[in-house]
DNA sequence: CATGAATGAGAATTCATTCAT
DNA sequence: CATGAATGAATTCTCATTCAT
């Protein structure tokens, strides 16, 4: 049994406590942006969220739970955006489609650009976080077997790992730059991967 | 004045000091790795140097500005890296051979892996840490020149930033991989940089 | 923003909380006689008041408001002992009478007799104690207008704090003699503003 | 044996180590009057003295014995001004010099007005603090039997106390106010121990 | 003897977590 | 069930004091 069990305490019932864990994973993103990881404290969340410290002791068995599920909400919507189908044949395009929507949700949603260094920082978050991008690669791995890029089950993962950590390096970059600076990344970005995804998919 | 002054409160002259000084941030790149950050205490890090805690705050005047040492510590010794100059042409060799250092820094030299993403996670260190990434990509970026890429000043910085962070993404992730596994991330980190630099050198 | 913040963090509704600020601030008031105010901690505040130190600092931002809390209670009293309206023309037996009283709270309130030199010698006090005597100075002041004092309102108020300081120097003082000294000591002290006194209100 | 012995660790020789002691007690006086009492630490007093902290514990044994030195030297000014003797009748004027160098003594003379409250706020000084207070005031009550003053030894002593604390309280107030209100503050302060004196004197 | 350096012990302050109502 | 209140256990940081050179 681990340290810190991270497992919500009861999946909410619904209703109104569904809300009070919304809004304490809410509060968990903007704070997680404003004062850092380290500032972080439950007694903050729970003020920012507007609930008591106890109700959120009953969602939350503990504060890297917190920070889990926050994790698990960012890792599926990214899965879902990786996962999206799209028209085969137009990689090009879907890239700097993909591209488009991940940094809206690194811009949007507040947190997200903060937890993904969070969760390589904190030991007790590792775990969490390096299954969440196995799953993310998996899941991109597999769009690129679609597009016919050849190579062992592993080969392909260590490609869409390699390109999704580019993508999760400058992200957070473009997020906190000007427009000017933010486009010249994301085109820099956007050219990289496809220079690279170009020799696996067309060569 | 900010909440947390990160310059370190005297240069220790040279003699028993400098060997804590030391000593201190030795223990702190330990820890940082066996323990992550948010188990990072001043005490742990007094203790396991062998010195006490008050002497570390003699030199440290507190916690950050000791991760901030180690900070400046890595970030030199990256920019050592980067500029080391080689014989023109080669830029393909000398990519490879920089991933190979680079790989080297991060395994061998412990806490850089856990610290690069430690500084973007803490409120406090995020100005050290763009700072110390925009000095690199700076040095890099007069690499770039050097092989003839070509572009304003602000091109060439984003040019340099994305491939930075495509490799600080990639490398710790490398670092804790098995053999197998490192060497397939490290070929494709080495093709993707390759193909992108290839398109700003070459084409 | 000043360097220690001395307002209570929020005023305690009027339940539970209300009873531990009042063991807190009594505990510190014993501790202040008992042991003077270079050894008085917190932690042996909650000790003695039967708190966690974290309830203390639920309720006072730092070590000075504890100190500050209890001045205000202190000023807040001496002030409703100087107000206490009495018949007019009798001024010799109404000082009599308020020299008792004041030796009266100085003597069974513990604290209060430290607490005076205290808030002189501790800077992050000083403003306290100053607006404190001030207010002081400006009720007296006002008692004596109506024995018909006269000069202008900066006299008055000069001629009160002198009286107010000469009591507060001796006050402590015969709290801690004997019997026969504090008769003394009041008996002098009492001469000294009546003769005072005398050539101001009936001069 | 007491926790904290005041005597000081061994006469200076004279010659150099005079004059670290000099520096010492200056330090200490000038530091008190900036930062109070309970932000005076040893090693601030001998960084501002310019000697090392080491050096202050071969003259004093700990803290206390500096704050003690310097309450000696108080002490001994000020039962020198006491005892200075004068043309014998002229009370009133001598009442008038001796307040006048008083305040000359606390104004010129950094740290003496601070001292004084610090002295009865600290446990382990009350003891060297009453025992100068009551050495003042026997010298003065000396004086106040030159002029005639009848009664007991304990009640001259008693008036000469209660003088005394009158001046201790108003003093530091007079130091710290502007020229206008320092005036009237010394004026009311001589006039009450002129209306005091004058009936044991006179009456 | 004076100093750079060190340190044991503790002090202020915080925080994750729980309980009583 | 939600909350006001409490708390045990650290954590950061300081300080009086000492030692080695």
């Amino acid at each position: 049994m681990p340290a810190h069990p991270l497992e919500p305490r009861r999946t909410p019932p619904g209703g109104r406590a569904l809300k009070t864990v919304e809004r304490i994973l809410e509060a968990t993103a903007l704070l997680l942006d404003e004062v850092g990881f380290d500032a972080l404290t439950t007694n903050a969340i729970a003020e920012r969220a507007g609930v008591n410290v106890a109700s959120l002791y009953k969602y939350f068995p503990n504060k890297y739970a917190v920070l889990t599920g926050l994790a698990e909400r960012m890792r599926d919507e990214q899965l879902a955006l990786i996962r999206r189908p799209t028209e085969p044949g137009a990689w090009r395009e879907e890239l700097a489609t993909l591209l488009d929507v991940f940094l809206d949700l690194f811009v949007s949603r507040p947190g997200f650009a903060t937890l993904a260094s969070v969760l390589s920082s904190s030991a007790p978050l590792r775990e969490i976080d390096e299954a969440s991008l196995a799953a993310e690669a998996r899941a991109l791995s597999e769009r690129l077997a679609e597009y016919g890029v050849e190579g062992s089950r592993a080969d392909r993962e260590a490609i869409a790992r390699v390109a999704l950590e580019a993508a999760r390096g400058v992200l957070p970059l473009a997020r906190r730059a000007g427009p000017a600076r933010r486009k010249r990344l994301m085109r820099e970005l956007r050219r990289m991967l496809e220079a690279y995804l170009a020799g696996h998919i067309e060569g």
